[in-house]
DNA sequence: TTGCGGATTTGATGCCGGTCAATCGCGGGT
DNA sequence: ACCCGCGATTGACCGGCATCAAATCCGCAA
């Protein structure tokens, strides 16, 4: 059964190194990834920007339970998933955790710490992970001279609101399964996979979580979505066998 | 008992023209609109910004129910609210309303628009109401002249997903309704007004769509907060009696 | 002032999903 | 291969909030 996440790994070994400007031969993952407009803003003999040129340095591998910024810290930084996968949680006053979103390779992390210019939540490895770190200031600065990076950056913030708005309605728990299982499937889609077969890298915990669920709903409704016949789930391998059905099911909380 | 919804009419009326950059005799208003810093960019002699003069112009009146922009809507620019409130909703693809936020006068509207370019929501006055509409190519432009400009704009679009995120937990009622009264005394007194006596603009059910509650356990909420002596409540008209105990019910929902 | 319609409050009832608990299954380490 | 332990599944039960319904309040206009 094909592993999505893990098929990344050999592609993101040769990624692009900054002080390597290889132009024409960008590896496949850059091509992919959400920040390649302003990578390929860096290296490409702009010599204004030369203060610009250690914008982004390669972080990792991390281990899975790893953070790579913890809820707190100064903000200086995005991060783009090279390989791996990783999940954002915030702990609340009362130390539960709650899970914020998830991030494939090509997903960039930590956009919604530009205000108050501290991360409001943990970024951990759920699986070996690496990245690539931009440093902020730098990125605002190349913003302020790249108009295209500029509205690039606002194009990224304004879709995590997007979706953060979507999930702060009141649905079941069939809407936000189903809607969480076809986006998963569609990002993937937009970064060279299968929309339709790939593993879930988290657990039925984080997922709940995520949703606003108890892990056991979780449970029940991909129990019930199987016996269903629009999904084959084992264990966290899984196939959309109707995705059309689960899109019309979540309609609601899907973009489009 | 104070209305603060509406003392801020008058003040609304003597502000800031484009054409005439009364610079120094800046109104009450401007001082605490949350755009003062790109409004003051335009109109203080900076050559290099001629061509930006024209980045806001005002808007309105509006009668309460009339709409500022409607879902769908090309987005091309930003309102900040001069007088009255506002709230965005969307419809969703089954026809039912969802209340996505409201606005007090010195709060900006339409950045959520960003991506993926049109409105997600319809903007409705709550009462009469008027706006300052800020160009968003103009602004942009502005912002790679100036980078105080850029990270406001970053700064602005930042709270709005920090926000976001915490509405979208899974929190008692009451935690949702003592957060959203805190908060909106907060950004009643950010504005200069009383942070806690104040009109509530909006209806029950438009507090409900918002919390994602049903229009009658709001009522049933308000209600015993204002048996347990949290509040005083007539019709529309709040009074916060121990703002400190509703912060305390709410404090997983509210920043800080 | 009176009368109307919508908003709000209050009550009765039911369901979805949370919680508690027991069992099962799978993966890793020895 | 065999445990061991955590994650996942499944079942039983319960509670908060939605829903349905009815009464009351309030603003507005004639």
């Amino acid at each position: 059964m094909s592993v999505a996440l893990q098929e990344v790994r050999p592609v993101a070994k040769r990624a692009l190194r900054t002080e390597a400007p290889a132009a024409v031969s960008a590896p496949d993952f850059c091509r992919t990834c959400a920040l390649s407009s302003a990578c390929a803003m860096v290296g490409y003999g702009l010599p204004e920007l030369s203060p610009l040129y250690r914008l982004m340095e390669h972080l990792g591998p991390y281990r899975a339970g790893d953070a790579v910024f913890h809820q707190g810290d100064v903000f200086e930084a995005v991060y783009a998933v090279r390989s791996g996968a990783v999940k954002t949680r915030q702990l609340d006053k009362d130390g539960h955790e709650h899970v914020l979103g998830f991030y494939l390779p090509g997903e960039v992390i930590g956009l919604d710490a530009i205000y108050p210019a501290q991360f409001p939540c943990d970024a951990i490895a759920l699986e070996d992970a690496q990245f690539c770190r931009f440093s902020f200031p730098a990125m605002s600065l190349l913003a302020t001279r790249q108009p295209a990076v500029q509205k690039h950056l606002f194009r990224l913030i304004g879709q995590r609101l997007g979706m953060r708005q979507l999930l702060s309605g009141d649905y079941s728990a069939d809407e936000r399964m189903a809607a969480f299982l076809v986006d998963l499937g569609d990002r993937y889609a937009a970064r060279g996979f299968s929309a339709t077969q790939f593993r879930l890298g988290m657990s039925r915990g984080d997922i709940a979580s995520y949703l606003c669920l108890a892990a056991e709903t979780v449970s029940r409704t991909l129990s019930r979505f199987r016996s269903q016949g629009l999904i084959v789930l084992r264990g966290r391998a899984l196939v959309l066998q109707q995705p059309e059905t689960l899109r019309a099911l979540g309609k609601n909380l899907l973009a489009d």
